[in-house]
DNA sequence: GAGTTTGAAACT
DNA sequence: CAGTTTCAAACTC
């Protein structure tokens, strides 16, 4: 099962499987205005149960609305954030390790090793895309041999799974 | 479960 | 572009 060229790497679609854990029908209004706030917008999905959304099939012409404006603020908006290695390596392990976040990080307090940092939470190094501080997510780094050993399992977890679908 | 922290996305 | 606000998730207690 040779993968394809745009066969997209475990972490990329790792971004993609976050839980749709909207407040329960409370109010959290997924109006057009939320947008990219919204993880089921900004992974392309509808969301399901929450109030006052626009973000069903329901409302598709606002929902078009927010989609245009988004992407013309962002054109990449709803493309993966996460870039494969340039190597192409087809070591899955050094592919996740030597993959990139597109737009980079721009921490400041978690030193890039906690899940709220993208790359952090992806599983992969902060890159020169990053304009984060005092970052401790590089190779080498204390930060990066614990959060590799902490956080490796999840990731080829999820890639198993994946692989059990293909 | 309530309150706080964090950083992406939105906004100015 | 930089600074600020909004938002939802991560985190703490």
């Amino acid at each position: 099962m040779a993968a394809a060229q745009n066969q997209l790497p475990p972490v990329m679609v790792l971004l993609h499987m976050h839980q749709h854990q909207h407040l329960p029908a409370s109010r959290k209004p997924e109006s057009p205005k939320s947008r990219l706030y919204c993880e089921c917008f900004a992974s392309g999905s509808y969301c399901d149960g929450c109030k006052n959304c626009y973000n069903n099939v329901e409302n598709e012409s606002a929902r078009n609305d927010a989609v245009e404006a988004t992407l013309e603020r962002n054109p990449n908006a709803f493309r993966l954030k996460i870039a494969s290695s340039p190597h192409g390596t087809r070591d899955s392990q050094e592919e996740a390790i030597l993959a990139k976040h597109n737009k980079g990080c721009h921490c400041k307090k978690s030193g890039s090793l906690k899940k709220h940092c993208e790359c952090f939470q992806a599983n992969i190094l902060c890159s020169e895309n990053c304009k984060c501080m005092e970052c401790k997510n590089y190779e080498g780094s204390e930060g990066d041999r614990l959060s590799f050993k902490v956080i490796r399992p999840t990731t080829w977890h999820i890639f198993n799974r994946l692989q059990m679908l293909q």
